[in-house]
RNA sequence: GCGCCUGUAGCUCAGCUGGAUAGAGUACUCGGCUACGAACCGAGCGGUCAGGAGUUCGAAUCUCUUCAGGCGCACCA
């Protein structure tokens, strides 16, 4: 309908051309929207006042100017000018019910459009360090990116998801390592947590694995793990940096490089499998899980660094191996290869996309915490520098949620081992609430997340509004039977003149918008569209229900209304598979 | 100090690439089940869109500026 009076006002607009009304080379954007208020019809466009100044007229003379180029259509009941020069389109009642049969044929595909014209995108998101459980601030940003991945497919991206596991670097060894002293602790030795190790329960669980598998064979007297190592900083002069890293060289020392890989491996794959398994649960899925040491030992780091070298964009200082970024509009230039020789998590990052957009993905997009956004401008000035488009990344941030508990701000840290798991907040919330939280608002806007309110009022949540809509749906289609009707779909779309109450237009209205808001949605990345959408389109067959009974006794009347009804339950169902909220029948 | 994000009803948030009288939920006050599910519906109350200046037919939306909050400014990831 929308699309159909744009066509019919770019004829317009060419028509003005050849008459010489406007330069023929005027550029001109039509835009059609949907009214506020129904006084304005149902469709207005403001292409008068745009074009008034370029035509050299008054807006509402331009206005009478195309009304009278409009060619007559059956759809269009009544033009009107208003206001400033607006022009008003009244929509045939009839017509807008055509789309209760579209969604009735198309089903799950109703609402796709095309704005990805197939384009490949490698969505990048949650890539939590592997270094421990995932806590509810990992939870938006796994929801809002697979939300997304779900709502560019839809819109006819090739959309491919991806989780980074940045499973190279010290973060990596001092889990290790806290593994490690948690299984000498289980062997009976004693000694002092150092104050940086990780200090979850889950590493204990790991621990016990470890002495299942291995016995004492791993076991070294702590006099010898803690020799000469730098004062932990609950001691005079002591820092917990330097303390952590001088017990993780004599972790490595004392068990050698075979066994201290086997510790490691085992922390890292129990954790990376819990970590799946805890998104699996959660609707959110990846296609890859790609390993960062892999990118190291493949010999891609060096590679990636050696091309730089070779084109001059870095050099060395102080020691250390340095990348122009100023060159590309960075604030200084960043360091890829420590004095110690440890390559940085740049260092990968530069291989890393490099690698991404060698795979032949025409769009990458990251999501990352808003922590990190001072980060953006190196990784581009790097895709840069490698000679590729900078512009083929779109990195989305993601606000942390403020939680609040009893009122007061929850303070969290994987390091500490305090904070609520997303698991915890799945397991008390539900998936379905869980899902609809984080994607209801906007990515970039700060979030408070009052557990408590979450857990204890979960019904306040507007997920079970929308659910409940079709759930009540199901139930009046079960309703039939019980009355002793059968469905009758061929017949409720033959009758479809008989809807005519304004409840009715407005649903067929709202279920006409759907396709153009996952253009809309997908455009800007916001897949909270979708749920306020939902919302409305719940909130019409809410009132549309209590207006009037559905089942009558009138064959055609009640068929026509179980269509519409229906269609409406296929729009929320095609909706809330992309926020990844389940449609129930029962509640 | 510099950069990015945010500021809309008491509270939590929408406001569709500048459009007509700024919306929803919640809270508060009323009203609606012998009805296909009341986890619902209807009505009311509630705003200097943080403040100021500018751009134009028209600004919550764009520009500048002030104020307030969040987050960054490592040879950490």
């Amino acid at each position: 309908m929308k699309t159909k009076l744009s066509q019919i006002l770019i004829n317009v607009v060419e028509q003005l051309k050849q008459q010489g009304v406007l330069a023929a080379d005027q550029q001109v954007r039509v835009q059609v929207d949907p009214t506020k208020d129904k006084a304005h019809g149902d469709f207005a466009t403001n292409l008068a006042m745009l074009l008034a100044k370029p035509a050299g007229l008054a807006p509402r003379d331009l206005a009478a100017k195309i009304i009278a180029l409009l060619p007559q259509d059956s759809i269009i009941q009544k033009v009107e000018m208003a206001g400033p020069g607006f022009i008003n389109f009244f929509v045939d009642d009839q017509a807008k019910f055509a789309v209760v049969a579209n969604i009735l044929q198309q089903k799950a595909e109703f609402g796709k459009v095309d704005v990805g014209v197939g384009r490949s995108v490698l969505l990048e998101y949650v890539s939590a360090n592997p270094t421990g459980p995932l806590h509810v601030g990992h939870g938006r940003g796994a929801a809002y990116g697979a939300s997304l991945a779900n709502l560019l497919s839809f819109a006819g991206f090739n959309v491919t998801r991806e989780y980074y596991v940045n499973d190279a670097g010290r973060q990596m060894d001092i889990l290790a390592t806290s593994l490690w002293l948690r299984y000498l602790e289980l062997c009976g030795e004693t000694f002092t947590f150092p104050s940086n190790g990780y200090k979850g329960d889950y590493i204990y669980a790991i621990a016990r694995q470890l002495h299942d598998m291995r016995g004492d064979t791993l076991r070294k007297p702590v006099f010898e793990v803690f020799a000469g190592v730098f004062p932990d900083e609950t001691q005079e002069g002591g820092d917990k940096e330097q303390h952590i890293d001088d017990v993780i060289l004599r972790t490595k020392a004392l068990l050698g490089a075979t066994d201290y890989e086997v510790v490691f491996q085992l922390v890292l794959k129990d954790i990376l499998t819990d970590i799946e398994q805890d998104l699996g649960e959660f609707g959110v899925d990846f296609d890859n899980w790609f390993s960062e040491r892999s990118l190291m030992n493949s010999g891609v780091v060096d590679a990636a660094l050696e091309k730089l070298q070779k084109s001059g964009k870095v050099y060395e200082q102080n020691g250390a191996l340095w990348f122009r970024s100023t060159d590309y509009g960075d604030e200084k230039d960043r360091v890829v290869v420590r004095d110690n020789g440890l390559k940085t998590y740049f260092a990968s990052d530069i291989a890393y996309h490099f690698n991404k957009l060698e795979r032949g993905f025409d769009i990458l997009i990251d999501i990352w915490g808003s922590d990190h956004h001072g980060y953006v401008p190196r990784v581009k000035a790097a895709m840069q520098a490698m000679g590729t488009n900078p512009d083929a990344l779109q990195v989305l941030l993601v606000q942390f949620a403020i939680l609040y508990r009893g009122g007061e701000r929850a303070q969290m840290s994987t390091r500490s081992g305090q904070f609520v798991t997303l698991r915890e907040l799945r397991d008390e919330v539900g998936t379905d609430a869980a899902r609809f939280f984080y994607v209801q608002r906007k990515s970039e806007q700060h979030m408070d997340f009052d557990l408590d309110l979450a857990k204890s009022k979960s019904n306040e949540n507007p997920v079970y509004y929308i659910q409940y809509a079709h759930a009540r749906i199901c139930s009046v289609l079960g309703q039939l039977a019980d009355k002793g009707y059968t469905l009758d779909v061929a017949q409720g779309l033959a009758n479809l003149e008989q809807l005519n109450t304004e409840y009715e237009i407005d649903l067929a209205t709202r279920l006409a918008q759907f396709p153009d808001l996952i253009g809309r949605a997908a455009s800007a990345n916001e897949p909270h569209q979708i749920a306020y959408y939902l919302k409305d389109l719940a909130h019409g067959l809410h009132s549309y229900y209590n207006s009037q009974q559905f089942i009558v006794e009138d064959d055609g009347l009640r068929n026509a209304r179980m269509a519409l009804i229906m269609a409406v339950q296929q729009v929320l169902q095609n909706g809330l598979a992309i926020i990844g909220v389940s449609a129930p029948e029962k509640m």
